[in-house]
DNA sequence: TTAAATATGAGACCGAGTTTCAGCAAGGTG
DNA sequence: CACCTTGCTGAAACTCGGTCTCATATTTAA
């Protein structure tokens, strides 16, 4: 399979809805979410409150959009889990490449996690994206047992029960400044899952 | 310990959120959710949009704020459960009261969980509540298991998973057009939890 | 060069939610 | 009974996010 091409302007496009991310991102860092308007960033970056608006649906997307390839990725790499290998160690697994960004990138990671953990509507618009990825993973685990469509219940269980591991294991990583290690909060997750 | 001692006032503040709640429910029924104002809902009530706005702190509370006290009970439930009992037993026990409400009435609960599936705001709302809900039952999971404070990641992680076969079991069934037996349902997500 | 597709900006518009203020009914006190 | 406090209500102004439309470049293709 080849990879999608994209011609030169798709390319210009990610690198403006980029910048106008970071920008966005400072700005919402250095004073605070909900007091800055889409207008103020849109100011910030040079462009009219409509361009911003159309790089990204929402405003809490200048800060969340990066999750929509995660997402997508996530499937994929489950997919790739050998076929042998059963459902937990598979979504544990197929999670490795997003630790890997917070390994990189300590500060960067941890300044963004912090604000969406001190933002409601950020928490809860992550939230949503990652119940969005519950259907795609269940599929793959589905798929990965030769399940008959459409799946039960069992897989999209798993899916959200990882997930969920995911996110408890990042938010208690943030809370703890980036002193914790991160995939051993995510083993002690799903550890509580799989004792009994 | 004794039920809170209630006088006339909150009472009829309570009967008079019930009615709301009941005029905004059928507006959105029948209309749907997005096709509905809050203007419409508070002129089909006879009450003027900010009262409604008070009773409400949102429209889509119109619609959820029968989980706020679900959410308390639950807490309640789980701490009421025998010592000796294994988590996911107990958090699996406590939800029984829940069940009941859907066997109750299962013509008026289908109505408002597919209200809430067909609605996005109001799926997006429903996560949140739940989401609320972890730490009070992870505290009542490490109390019950004599943990210190602050309490591990663990109990949080069965919190979480625990109310995601909640909402996904309440899913399958309201999609079966609750044709499907719901304790069944909410078994097997539980099973595909504890079974390896 | 021309024509079609695409990106931008501007502005009107809608609806949710907050805040402020004024009126009003109920209940207790002298 | 008159008085005053308390709390509920309605009206209106305001902010902000998000949608939609239209006019105007700017680019790409033919």
């Amino acid at each position: 399979m080849m990879g999608t091409v994209r011609g030169t302007r798709e390319i210009a496009r990610a690198a403006v809805k980029a910048e106008l991310a970071e920008v966005a991102f400072d700005l919402f860092r250095r004073n605070g979410y909900d007091q800055v308007t889409v207008n103020d960033v849109a100011a910030a970056a040079g462009v009219s409150r409509s361009t911003f608006l159309r790089y990204f649906g929402s405003k809490e997307d200048a800060v969340l959009s990066v999750l929509d390839a995660q997402g997508r990725q996530l499937a994929e790499k489950l997919r790739a889990r050998p076929a042998g290998e059963d459902d937990w160690t598979a979504l544990r697994r197929s999670f490795d490449f997003i630790l890997e960004d917070y390994r990189e990138n300590p500060s960067g990671t941890l300044a963004l996690t912090r604000l969406v953990q001190q933002t409601p509507a950020l928490r809860a618009r992550r939230m949503e994206k990652h119940s969005g990825w519950r259907p795609g993973l269940a599929q793959a685990l589905a798929d990965r047992a030769g399940l008959p469509d459409p799946p039960p219940l069992a897989p999209l269980v798993r899916a959200a029960a990882a997930l969920d591991c995911l996110s408890l294991a990042i938010d208690r990583w943030t809370s703890s400044d980036g002193s914790l290690d991160l995939a051993a909060l995510l083993d002690e997750a799903f550890a509580a899952l799989t004792d009994r």
